[in-house]
DNA sequence: CGAATTTGACCCGCGC
DNA sequence: GCGCGGGTCAAATTCG
């Protein structure tokens, strides 16, 4: 009854899940520094609103991917995966897919930044539901030094992952650290009713935060330059300036 | 009442 | 050609 007409409609979101050659950044998580107590939530991502459309238990891993979507705009493409490490418990990996079509989710340039102007932030409000303008672009030219690192190859990856979490501490070329609010896993949720409460530094405050700003960044002026290569320095400058307890390892998986 | 979340079903790509 | 796994959508439910 539904199967039959249904296929027709959605032609288009099924063909956008198809393995097409987008690029993805996986973020690794590592929870440990806070053990026990902050373990209130939080999706360590930026400061944008997900969204929960769909989780599925994944073969081999105890704990299930969420699949998660900007809601902040509908016509944001930006969707992001997280689940656990396997192996690891407190290794949180988020998968991004794609990227904001939009500035922050309430902080477009109130901030003074850095002072500079940051562009004329958002200049989206274009393609809603139009394919990403930067992502059918041309990522078939990728510097093959990005691609050979430790990371996850996309199906190989699940007997590194457990050397991943290790030596994140891969070189600048294509993974940068950077930390971002860590906290426990949405997961816990399932385990624990999750007060969902704000605690410490909550995300708001994170989108303060300079990290914030790369992100916004990113997505306004380095749109282009984010589907190119999104090789961000200043990132560098960030672990070292935030560096402590977890660490987030952010790799740009450009399948070829 | 509205928005967000949850769960199930369906579909597609890939491997064997 | 069939089966498996992964990903997304849609409808229902729950919370604010």
């Amino acid at each position: 009854m539904d199967g039959s007409h249904s296929e027709e409609l959605k032609p288009e979101n099924q063909a956008s899940k198809r393995r097409k050659v987008v690029q993805k950044t996986v973020v690794r998580v590592k929870i440990e520094a806070n053990e026990g107590k902050q373990r209130s939530e939080g999706p360590p991502s930026d400061c944008w609103s997900w969204r929960k459309y769909g989780q599925k238990p994944i073969k081999g891993s105890p704990y299930p991917r969420g699949y998660y979507r900007c809601s902040t705009s509908k016509g944001c493409s930006a969707k992001k995966q997280v689940e656990r490490c396997r192996t690891d418990a407190s290794t949180l990996v988020i998968t991004y897919t794609s990227s904001h079509n939009h500035p922050g989710p309430d902080l477009p340039s109130t901030s003074k930044l850095t002072g500079q102007d940051s562009v004329n932030e958002q200049e989206e409000a274009d393609q809603p539901t139009e394919d990403l303008p930067v992502s059918p672009k041309k990522e078939e030219e990728q510097p093959p030094e990005q691609q050979a690192s430790l990371v996850v190859n996309s199906d190989e990856d699940e007997k590194e992952e457990e050397d991943h979490f290790h030596y994140s501490q891969s070189p600048f070329n294509n993974s940068q650290d950077i930390i971002i609010g860590q906290r426990e896993n949405p997961f816990e949720e399932s385990l624990d009713d999750s007060p969902k409460t704000v605690l410490l530094d909550e995300e708001p405050l994170s989108c303060s935060s300079p990290l914030m700003t790369l992100s916004a960044l990113k997505s306004e002026e380095n749109d282009h330059f984010y589907d190119e290569l999104e090789e961000l320095p200043s990132f560098s400058s960030f672990t070292s300036f935030l560096g402590s307890s977890i660490f987030d390892e952010r790799i740009l998986i450009l399948p070829s």
